[in-house]
DNA sequence: GTCTATAGGCAGATAGAC
DNA sequence: GTCTATCTGCCTATAGAC
């Protein structure tokens, strides 16, 4: 791996960081550099601007949720994906408790601005809803799954806006035992 | 009215428009005092600093939710009540799908900040979770009204999030029906 | 009470030596 | 490819005339 992947990934990962922790608009690109170990003015040989690291954190962000969707796809047991989406969500929950939920905020954040930034964040939660869907018309759920989907999603992100808020990982452990008990009901 | 309170209550009334279309971190007080119609250096005589204009935004929002709960709260039916409260997401969900939940948005940027401006945005969010959970022991739910109360807030405020990153209020208005069939069966 | 002018600091972005 | 120094502009907040 060369020097420049090196840094450039390093950049990244910084700057996902404290985008969500502290928020995107909060965050400056001399914080990120300074967490990634990186002279400030060396970052814009990587990035020609802070909207490119944004979008940068968005394709990372995919490759991260394409990556545990295969990580899922393998499981032989159709209810069984879709129990570790939402057990993934409690996996993360102390996390969520601080920072609020990575997707959920960046969303959240960055649909409040216009053009290709808020675009590239939508597509992100559209491909969790699209495979939520997938495995819904796997077990047989047709016309339904779209909606199914859309309660998991929505369902699961509303509780973690309350988690946040009120900083408390048990909102989110609560709602998940919920969510996988009407999972065998639907 | 005096003069003090008018500029106070435009102030006031600018910057919550302001947090809720464009985010608490991006909104300046030159922009404030702009669309309050007040000089800049004006601003410092009514509010010592942003955080206390935040505040100040805060107690506007929960005066607010406390007139719509009253409103709602002289209704005979039960139900109703609860009607109410999913319909008026309806009601605004051309702006959720532009800006986000009003009250969402808030708890999501300012739950991320530490100290005293945290914790104000939380007790907005646990008076509207009290007050659904009133009107579900009201209609005799007992030991299960928390549970419900905070399924109907997650469920408003994560649809909210997905109307809003889709732009479409859409989202709002399918779920809404959905919760007002949910009402009828819990 | 009101408003202009501006201090002081920090943000994003660039120049240019190495 | 790397990094220091710095430009330019905007932000919060203040000073002080009226």
């Amino acid at each position: 791996m060369s020097k420049r992947t090196d840094k450039r990934a390093r950049l990244i990962e910084a700057a996902d960081k404290l985008f969500h922790e502290q928020g995107v608009n909060i965050t400056t690109l001399a914080n990120i550099a300074s967490l990634a170990d990186v002279p400030l003015g060396n970052v814009y040989y990587y990035f020609k601007s802070k909207e490119s690291i944004i979008l940068a954190v968005i394709e990372q962000r995919r490759k991260l949720i394409q990556q545990q969707f295969a990580s899922w796809d393998v499981l032989d047991n159709n209810k069984g994906r879709l129990r570790s989406f939402i057990e993934h969500f409690v996996t993360t929950s102390p996390q969520t408790a601080s920072y609020g939920d990575a997707l959920g905020s960046l969303c959240q954040e960055l649909s409040k601005q216009t053009g290709e930034i808020a675009l590239a964040a939508s597509t992100l939660l559209k491909e969790v809803l699209n495979w939520c869907e997938t495995q819904f018309k796997a077990l047989g759920k047709g016309e339904k799954s779209e909606t199914l989907a859309l309660n998991l999603v929505s369902s699961l992100q509303g509780i973690s806006l309350l988690t946040l808020t009120f900083k408390d990982p048990k909102y989110l452990e609560k709602q998940s035992q919920t969510l996988i008990q009407w999972l065998e009901t639907v």
